[in-house]
DNA sequence: TCGTGCAATGTAAGCGTTTACATTGCTAAA
DNA sequence: TTTAGCAATGTAAACGCTTACATTGCACGA
């Protein structure tokens, strides 16, 4: 009967169901809105065609994609992929599809990234940290999309942010260590230039010393790169250094498990001759021996919150608003008191 | 000047640059194709009125969307996550964006994120392992969206696949491990069911067993679901089913360090009394400790070559072909010599 | 000087939805 | 019986791009 070539259309479906374009399409987007025998010729149609709206036809006509873009640093690193999974599980529950795009760090890329995606349509997009270009942020005003960060939360940004405040927890495990007698304290810290988390963390453990009557100039201080390997060459810097550092934090778990096994090669016992402390609580950390003591960070929890908050803002229209979430010290097998 | 209100439109950039619409799409699509003066015109107009080309629009017009689905179990999972990000890297390079959908391992899941991709406009998939319903790959011919697999290969498999060969590399590990005295296997093995490669790597010790005169009924096999947790549980199985098994196999490395804590627990040595061996080789592989036997899987490389087969079937029309990958055995400390 | 050919540009149709507005026909109150 | 009101449906414009085809104008050979 039907002599059309190539996939079926709307007009295909309504000449089938022989109702108008509008008919079916109310019956695609609001069912309740027709009549139960129209709505069941259109099914019968739709279904027999094969039919399936076309996509960008309907971006078109609603300038909606139903897309959020999502740019991380990398989902090589566990705190990322945990949380953009439930970022992602979280969205699909509210109707949306995740686009991915990573910048490896490097803030450049992050630009870039942000205009390709906004390009591809994104309804919004989620951020990692705070720290960036204003223009940038002038650009997503200019084009209306939404722009939320996360894995990160400051009192005093501006912008809405879902995540947790890195210096205040990082400060709390520093006064631990402090309060077990360390007062000789290092830390292998990632990139703080590009990376206001890692920055947060390092005053974290300024303020701790300066609170306890300790010099901050005294913190022996070392950047890496992200990566066991990095961690693990930085711990033989450290100790090299001889600062007689007996606490050693790390910026991230990641490098403090290679600091763990470069503290083994060394034949130094963890944590009697010397504590690693971690940061994020990520599967690597258990499986650690000695288990690494570490912050808790709630990835997970950020992500479904972040994708509520930005499902809420587009389909509802409610303004995003800071949810500050909960970090949890976590004390395993690699701190100690300090020998008296 | 302007009075209108809105994002700029390619009418504004033809008006303001005194130019037709063609010329400015020609413009932003074919630069060779304008003359240098023009292009200047253009693109000073573009950069002043801050245009975007219109996403739906131009997927309207050229029916494409520039982007490119996975669907993966989850992205918790390290090899998961690591080969999605070289693939996303990689896309990246083609002028590709990722879309991302999940399953939590669930088939029904897989079925429904495969039609939300298409419908979303995906140009490509990219899917996990070949055993689906038949119907799903019918609807994607239909469709006209290609669809590669990876994280398998097979040689009888008659759809396009880049990844290894988990049978023939599990059976390569068990051949090793027979050699060097054991006789009583056993295998945690994730849900064969629903899982190609989990079927395929028990597969490849019982080819291994035969092959070398032991009785492939012997091996004592235990189902589990993916987790540290899990694994540690199913080891104390195997141990309480007192099989005499000398050599525990995994199904995957997250499984074998759930493993290897048991172990410890139950004050057993690792490899002295029983050894545990793991597959993928991801970084916890090399943090465990014993640092765990495993099969390395090239999960970037696969992401690689996916991403580029893809990229050359839409840009090109180069057809999809199957890319066999080589794993490698990683011989740490957790297999030994069984005592003689 | 005239044509020819080609590079550069313009014109306008078409892509497949959604949705404001118009129309129809029925129910139920007066 | 009349008619106001409403639910169901139809009509057609609009969304902003790409691209086939038409037009222009210039360089160059004869």
């Amino acid at each position: 009967m039907r002599i059309k070539n190539g996939t079926p259309t709307l007009h295909d479906v309504a000449f089938a169901a022989n109702v108008s374009t509008a008919t079916v399409s109310r019956c695609l987007n609001f069912p309740d809105k027709v009549s139960a025998a129209t709505r069941q010729k259109v099914s019968a149609a739709i279904s027999e065609l094969g039919y399936l709206p076309n996509f960008g036809a309907k971006v078109m006509a609603t300038n909606r994609t139903n897309t959020i873009g999502a740019i991380i640093p990398t989902m090589e690193n566990a705190i990322f992929a945990r949380g953009l999974q439930a970022f992602q599980e979280e969205l699909l529950l509210h109707g949306f599809t995740l686009l991915v795009a990573s910048t490896s760090y490097r803030p450049e890329i992050e630009q870039e990234q942000i205009r390709a995606l906004v390009a591809r349509g994104a309804d919004a997009l989620l951020l990692i940290g705070h720290e960036r270009d204003p223009e940038i942020y002038r650009f997503l005003e200019n084009q209306g999309v939404a722009a939320l960060t996360a894995w990160a939360y400051n009192s005093q940004a501006e912008r809405p942010s879902v995540g947790f405040d890195n210096r205040a927890a990082m400060r709390e495990m520093a006064i631990k260590v402090i309060e077990m007698g360390h007062r000789k304290l290092a830390l292998i810290s990632a990139q703080r230039s590009t990376n206001d988390r890692a920055q947060a963390r390092h005053f974290g453990i300024l303020d701790a010393m300066a609170e306890n009557g300790l010099d901050p100039n005294d913190l022996y201080m070392l950047e890496t790169t992200y990566g066991i390997e990095e961690g693990a060459q930085a711990f033989k810097q450290v100790m090299a250094a001889n600062t007689g550092a007996t606490a050693v934090f790390c910026g991230n778990d990641v490098l403090a498990v290679g600091a763990l096994r470069s503290a083994r090669e060394l034949n130094l016992n963890v944590p009697k001759d010397v504590s690693i402390i971690g940061f994020d609580d990520i599967e690597l950390a258990q499986v650690a021996y000695p288990a690494l003591t570490t912050v808790h960070v709630p990835h997970r929890e950020m992500g479904v919150f972040a994708a509520q908050a930005l499902a809420n803002l587009i389909k509802e229209g409610i303004a995003l608003k800071s949810i500050p979430l909960k970090t949890k010290l976590v004390f395993r097998d690699t701190l100690a008191a300090v020998a008296p």
